[in-house]
DNA sequence: GTGAAAGCGCTAACAG
DNA sequence: CTGTTAGCGCTTTCAC
């Protein structure tokens, strides 16, 4: 009947609706304890009847909650970030959060203003992935002080507060390696990610003292470091194959080299795995159709953001900080490329 | 100085601190064309000293205006969605827009609550990929009728308005069977995807005209309409192997379907592609990695995209309904699998 | 069990 | 150019 122009149906609409006051009406949306049961029904019918729907900017400002987590991440064209999306997404939800993404596509000045515009957006909780560039993590400031807790996974930093999930990087090289040299590889080379970056320097690390412990030399540029974009692994490629003691074993510090890797091999006469066996730190779908499929160190990216949502709706929700360190289970997946 | 212990900063203790009015923060801040350069940077001043942040949420309230997207998709997990996310976080974050991701995970009811949600929180508009269980679009109607713009693409409904960003899955589905038949396949046989769903309806059909184009038979159950879940897969190989006339080639409607029904198929005697040539609807960056290669019906993931939030966005400014479809390239990518 | 009133932080007429 | 005054729609004391 009081089909009013405006555009919005208000619980002041449904108050007047019904001669009662909005407070009655809020409280009867929320399912207030103390409301009569009568008067709660009465409130619903007329609020489908009028077409309301809840204003949840209005009910944010007022309640000081805007139940919206900030993802920040690299990128999401990749197994890893997709999955840990998903996992993310889904506790969120079932958590009654939704979830803003961010990609930051590597570049540290993005993932700077990111953090400010989620913050300005009142997030209650922030779900991060450094990108590759980044070394200072001062732009999370702005959470930590205001306590908006900050969860990170896979590429973390200590540097900050909150619950942190991850793997084992170092053991994960560490046993790839040792697996290269159970299969009979003595020349063993790595090309490793950008070595400001934790997660790289920690594989590096596994790499270099799975060879020590087996007492095999490193040996000259077999271990590069890199940016691990296309043009870094076409030249490492290069470089290696055109050693007098090029590899014949070779670990990747990520799943895409890998498979770029493995690809390029082709151009030459190697046969994988026996001149040149392969295990990539990273894993894809891909890596087990190819032929040769290809080894890699799995890392359980669905689980991982699920456990990053849920350690931070915990902070979110019961006011403790959530530290801690939540080690997830890497698993050494040989194929083909390694197997021999 | 004022050291108070509140939580948030606000426009009023800049004010205060300056002795000038809140709306004149407002509006430097705002960097209003009818404030003094000397105000101004007073007040820029005195808010980076106060730490003061906005609070999009109270703005959003008072302005109407959000600038938040709402994304819902089946899930993000493929090249295709993947990409086609990336696009559309490219271009809203370009524009002054944040965006909220919901996965449907291809079922129809969550569809409906994440429309329901997105709306309570007032985005200022939406892009969606319906789930192939959607057959009606109702759920949209909150929207529509609010005015806020609803930008489509790839799986699409034209019973709402609003910019729809397509490719031609006809003409899509008869060049790959054209390609097939050109190679010298003679059985055909098309995986199709849910009979409901419109994109799967267009590629059978572009299977079936190109057949008879060519004056082809369709033997029997060489058309199969599925769910594309691995099961499905696997139960159409098998009877597809159990033929008398087996197919000499298989035109599947998705990708991971192509990239599965591939790896099935060594387990037969067959070669690919003397014995049986494959190409897929959609393409994974796998499918030039595997051996063989697998062709394909590319899609531009980005670029649609990039093209829908392009869409949107300029149907929320411009208050243009931006209705229009717009159909995207698709490429033929002829590899191994078919080439003969 | 329900109402009145204040307020969340910002913006936007309307004055001057 | 700047200030005053109302809200935006909902929640939440504090009364009754």
């Amino acid at each position: 009947m009081s089909d009013k122009n405006k555009s919005e149906v208000t619980i002041n609409d449904i108050a007047r609706a019904l001669g009662i006051s909005a407070s009655t009406v809020s409280r009867s949306l929320n399912d207030s304890s103390k409301i009569s049961e009568k008067t709660k029904s009465r409130v619903r019918e007329m609020a489908v009847e009028l077409g309301y729907e809840l204003n949840l900017v209005a009910s944010s400002l007022s309640k000081s909650k805007t139940n919206l987590i900030g993802v920040i991440i690299p990128r999401l064209n990749s197994q890893f970030f997709s999955q840990a999306v998903s996992g993310i997404e889904e506790v969120a939800r079932q958590s009654g959060y939704q979830i803003i993404i961010c990609q930051s596509n590597e570049d540290f000045t993005k993932e700077c203003e990111m953090a400010k515009v989620l913050y300005s957006t009142r997030v209650d909780g922030v779900v991060a992935c450094l990108s590759k560039e980044t070394t200072t993590v001062e732009h999370f400031n702005v959470f930590i002080q205001k306590k908006v807790p900050v969860a990170m996974f896979d590429r973390v930093s200590y540097a900050i507060e909150g619950p942190k999930v991850v793997v084992d990087n170092y053991e994960g090289a560490y046993r790839a390696t040792e697996h290269l040299i159970a299969s009979g590889c003595t020349r063993l080379a790595h090309l490793a990610g950008p070595q400001n970056c934790k997660v790289f320097q920690e594989r590096a690390e596994g790499f270099r003292d799975a060879l020590k412990k087996a007492g095999l030399p490193l040996l000259p540029r077999h271990l590069l470091a890199s940016d691990l974009n296309e043009k870094d692994v076409r030249d490492s490629m290069a470089l290696w194959m055109g050693l007098k003691e090029a590899p014949d074993g070779i670990f990747t510090a990520s799943a895409t080299s890998g498979l770029l890797m493995l690809n390029l091999v082709r151009n030459y006469n190697v046969r994988v795995p026996e001149d040149m066996a392969f295990i990539s730190f990273g894993n894809e779908p891909c890596n087990e159709l190819i032929t040769p499929s290809l080894s890699a160190v799995d890392m359980p990216g669905l689980d991982m953001g699920k456990a990053a949502a849920k350690h931070l709706v915990d902070a979110i929700e019961k006011k403790q900080n959530g530290d801690g360190i939540f080690l997830k289970p890497i698993q050494l997946l040989i194929r083909n490329s390694s197997f021999r």
